[in-house]
RNA sequence: GGAGGAUUAGCUCAGCGGGAGAGCGCCUGCCUUACAAGCAGGAUGUCACAAGUUCAAUCCUUGUAUCCUCCACCA
């Protein structure tokens, strides 16, 4: 047989580019039909705003691996990709853009502007795309999407109208979020609070009748122009009598009164509070309650308006309250400034600090949506991987407040309303409107603002397979399979879509919701341009391959936990494809000349049966730890099958006969690599495809692309436990002769007369026996002579043992004795501490009667061996003592 | 103010009721005809601290300490 070269080392670099086009041309990434239930996931979509970080490096290949798993499973098989538009993110981008040309983006009107926005969506698309391919993932581009789509927008009109017509979306004028630079309302979840360093004012207010002056507490002085009361506590004893008296608002001589409402905390400040309905959630409710004035005292870009007294306006929050400050102090208002902290909101995308802002805005009724949202928990419709984020989830569905979803920006949904100019009536449809059905009247004005941009993605399992149109992809991958995404869009994203699934479709979007950690630097810092730790996932493929990348991540990415790398963390994966590469090169120049033959179970030897075994447990505990999601385990049983099982022994055991055999050993030696091999690139697909695919390729045994091969499956019948327990007694024998090789220091050269003498019952004996060229050649000996009988002289002979045998090395030349007995004692000395907490255990009752059965056998086993480990190791350093 | 997570070898982290593990790093010896991105051998740990449950605790319970997240309208 004619047997394919490889190169001498491992060059990702010279397939991956050619393996993607290829999977791609021949359209593997496309469901097939396939058996048993259909498998599938919807990507995250990453925002149009730049492009790909290590986040979605580890967030996009645990999905490929997740998704390549189960297509090899025979499962019909989708994985959706797409984007997002990202209102307020990639508006910003834009607007940046535009400001360094010296323009605002109302000097380009709507229009131009939208356009432009297209453009910088078109280019980071692209360059998002050809990421997501370097990296490998196996998505269905046939099904890409993209939030503002045509169909994704015609979903998302349908959710809005159709929760209109239930009542679950109003209009209406509230205190919002709002951010000064975006010159947009945010929802709550928008905003980040963080403690700052402030102060805590305490100001005068005078009685209006001269009687004196009351104390207020506040952090922002300068919204006292739209103070329209003071509250204190009805209950508060100290000031039960001066409720309903009038105060002069300094600064201004405004009239005020002074009210009672139970909000007030009497143990803060002086118990008194100044009330700014327009400026404070709080003070807001306060003034419905008690019909309070609202005197809005800023402007929407957050500096003070004509409500204020002249000198302030148009000054922005912070640089008015000094001078407002100054003020009160001159005329002699200021009691006291205390240092205080606070919580401060500042907006999720522009870090401006976030003022409440009194203004008309459209809402989403939560509740109803959130308790079915809660149901769909209660039922196990869906489950937490890991399961700690159920409590997250359920508290803020508890809490949950209306969402707040217009938004003032051009870059995103317009909101589906129409206002009547003749009738005034306001009209909410599907379809364009451009005639008032109330009045005729053509004179009509779409609502300007556009729609949060999470109103988009909360549609997104569903939307991107077609709905609200019946569809076949509808019916045949919803609702998802799984969902993998990071901790910090619990709430924006996988919440609402929860929600938003059981209120349209009545079924949760997605069974399992695997919750990935954060990607962060060595330091455990978040990654950020500024701090300029960020490791680039392109570069990271420049430097070690796509495979090596998804390897390594997947290998660090346990259960939920943050995973700390840097450049070097990849070489992990970069030499395990590289021994995968080498291991191969070196079986293909073995089959050079070879034929392949059939074989059965009879013609395998022991070790042949242990390494299927070794393969058939690595199936298992792989099936197993994917379908609890943890990666790392996965990764590890693929690591330590081909590595530790495959190279380190197995092939190593078969070189003999590969060099030395005869024709037909040789050639049933190799046929029997190739079937291992073969197996183990589909095995190993799912964590590293593209290595496996272009060794699978060169196979001679291959069968299509490994890509769409079945699964290795767990099989009873290829377990061999005798076979297992025997091959691990033979390398309990190496070790521990190379071990003391090692300590005598004799060279590797040195070639030694080795007797093996084993004990009765010693149950790897057929083995040894059989493998004695092998054993030989690893434990460096001129001649292995296996002494069943105890025939052999032993004299003067050094001995390593370990449980059921004894090996000696004839070693006649000056040995380091020193060092072996040293050996030898701390061989003593573990054995003594595992024999007397074996005897401890066993000498008590309470254990032997108590603990399982299987405890205590082991118990004594282990009591039994470490007695034949002293007593050996004794005889050994009488032994050495006498040469 | 609530809630969650972390604390295991020099570093990054697995493990989680019965003899302490991996990768990297380190030391020693090897270019053994696949791989020096390799092979072999080796050292290193009161499994944060303190109580409790148990025949048995790194693992379960409860406290304590340090660090990190998230949530929260107390001016």
């Amino acid at each position: 047989m004619k047997a394919v070269e490889l190169a001498k080392s491992y060059n990702p670099k010279d397939f991956e580019e050619r393996i993607y086009a290829s999977w791609k041309e021949k359209g593997e990434f496309k469901p097939r039909k396939g058996k048993g239930e259909h498998f599938s996931i919807v990507m995250p979509p990453p925002n149009v705003t730049g492009i790909l970080h290590m986040g979605h490096a580890l967030n996009n290949s645990l999905q490929d691996i997740i998704i390549r798993y189960y297509r090899m499973t025979g499962r019909p098989t989708l994985w959706v990709p797409g984007t997002d538009h990202a209102g307020i993110a990639t508006q910003n981008v834009v607007e940046r853009q535009l400001k360094k040309e010296g323009l605002r983006r109302q000097d380009l009107g709507r229009e131009k502007f939208l356009e432009r926005t297209w453009q910088v969506k078109e280019k980071h698309h692209d360059i998002i795309k050809s990421q997501l391919e370097k990296m490998g993932c196996s998505c269905d581009w046939d099904h890409e999407r993209f939030t503002m789509d045509e169909g994704l927008s015609r979903a998302v009109r349908e959710a809005f109208v159709s929760l209109y017509e239930r009542g679950l979306i109003y209009k209406g004028k509230y205190l919002v979020n709002y951010c000064p630079k975006c010159g947009t309302a945010l929802s709550d979840d928008e905003v980040e609070h963080e403690a700052e360093p402030g102060k805590l004012y305490h100001v005068r207010y005078p009685y209006s009748d001269g009687s004196g002056y009351i104390i207020v507490a506040t952090t922002r002085p300068e919204t006292m122009f739209g103070d329209t009361a003071v509250a204190v506590h009805p209950d508060d004893e100290r000031y039960k009598d001066i409720v309903g008296k009038s105060l002069d608002l300094p600064l201004t001589g405004r009239k005020i009164k002074i009210i009672a409402d139970a909000f007030v905390s009497r143990e803060f400040g002086t118990g008194m509070v100044k009330i700014t309905p327009a400026h404070d959630p709080n003070d807001f409710e306060c003034g419905k309650r008690n019909n309070l004035e609202t005197i809005n005292v800023l402007n929407p870009d957050g500096t003070l308006n004509e409500n204020c007294p002249e000198k302030y306006r148009n000054l922005s929050a912070v640089e008015a309250r000094p001078l407002v400050v100054e003020d009160l102090e001159k005329g002699g208002y200021i009691e006291k400034i205390e240092d205080h902290d606070h919580e401060v909101g500042h907006c999720y995308r522009c870090h401006t600090i976030v003022e409440p802002y009194l203004s008309d805005q459209w809402f989403v009724r939560m509740r109803t949506l959130a308790d079915k949202a809660m149901e769909a928990l209660k039922k196990s419709d869906i489950v937490f991987y890991p399961k700690r984020w159920e409590n997250t989830y359920s508290r803020w569905l508890e809490s949950i407040r209306d969402w707040c979803i217009s938004r003032q920006l051009w870059w995103g949904h317009r909101i589906p309303v129409w206002y009547c100019k003749d009738c005034g009536k306001e009209i909410v449809s599907r379809e364009d409107v451009t005639e008032c059905p109330h009045c005729h009247s053509r004179n009509l004005e779409q609502d300007s603002d556009v729609l949060d941009t999470w109103f988009s993605s909360w549609l997104w399992p569903f939307s991107t397979l077609g709905w609200p149109d019946k569809t076949e992809d509808l019916a045949s991958f919803f609702p998802t399979s799984c969902l993998v995404s990071a901790y910090d869009i619990i709430f924006f994203w996988i919440s609402r879509m929860i929600m938003s699934s059981e209120e349209f479709l009545d079924v949760a979007p997605f069974k399992d919701i695997v919750i990935t950690g954060l990607v962060r630097d060595k330091q455990g810092r978040k990654m950020s341009k500024s701090l300029g730790n960020g490791v680039d996932p392109l570069e990271i493929i420049d430097m070690y391959g796509a495979d090596a990348m998804k390897f390594t991540l997947c290998y660090m990415a346990a259960q939920g936990q943050d995973v700390l790398i840097d450049n070097d963390s990849f070489k992990m994966g970069s030499r395990f494809a590289n021994k995968i590469w080498n291991a191969t090169r070196f079986l293909l120049m073995n089959l050079e000349g070879r034929e392949l033959v059939k074989f059965d179970v009879d013609s395998l030897t022991t070790m042949d049966k242990w390494i299927y075994s070794q393969l058939n447990s690595a199936a298992l505990e792989i099936k197993t730890a994917m379908e609890s999601y943890r990666f790392n385990d996965a990764a590890s049983a693929v690591y330590s099958f081909f590595w530790n099982d495959l190279c380190d022994w197995y092939i190593e055991a078969s070189k003999h006969k590969l060099l030395h055999g005869t024709d037909d050993e040789k050639n049933l030696q190799i046929s029997i690599l190739m079937d291992i091999l073969e197996k183990s690139m589909r095995l190993m697909h799912p964590f590293l495809s593209f290595i496996t695919e272009e060794i699978y390729q060169k196979l001679p045994n291959h069968d299509g692309d490994v890509i769409v091969q079945s699964y290795p499956e767990y099989d009873e019948a290829l377990s061999y436990p005798d076979e297992v327990m025997k091959v691990e007694a033979l390398k309990d024998i190496v070790k521990s002769a190379r071990s003391l090789r090692s300590n005598l220091q004799i060279a590797p050269e040195k070639k030694l007369k080795v007797v093996l003498r084993t004990s009765d019952g010693f149950k790897a004996l057929d083995l040894v026996k059989s493998e004695c060229t092998f054993v030989s050649s690893l434990i460096g000996a001129s001649s292995f002579i296996v002494d069943e009988k105890g025939k052999e002289d032993t004299a003067g002979a050094v001995p390593s043992s370990g449980a059921g045998y004894e090996c000696f090395f004839y070693v006649k030349d000056a040995i380091d004795v020193e060092a072996e007995l040293k050996k030898l004692s701390s061989d003593i000395e573990k054995a003594e501490k595992l024999l007397s907490s074996a005897e401890k255990k066993l000498s008590n009752p309470q254990f032997v009667n108590n603990a399982k059965a299987e405890a205590v056998e082991k118990e004594k086993k282990k009591k039994a061996e470490a007695e034949e480990i002293i007593q050996k190791s004794r005889e050994h350093i009488e032994l050495l003592k006498s040469i």
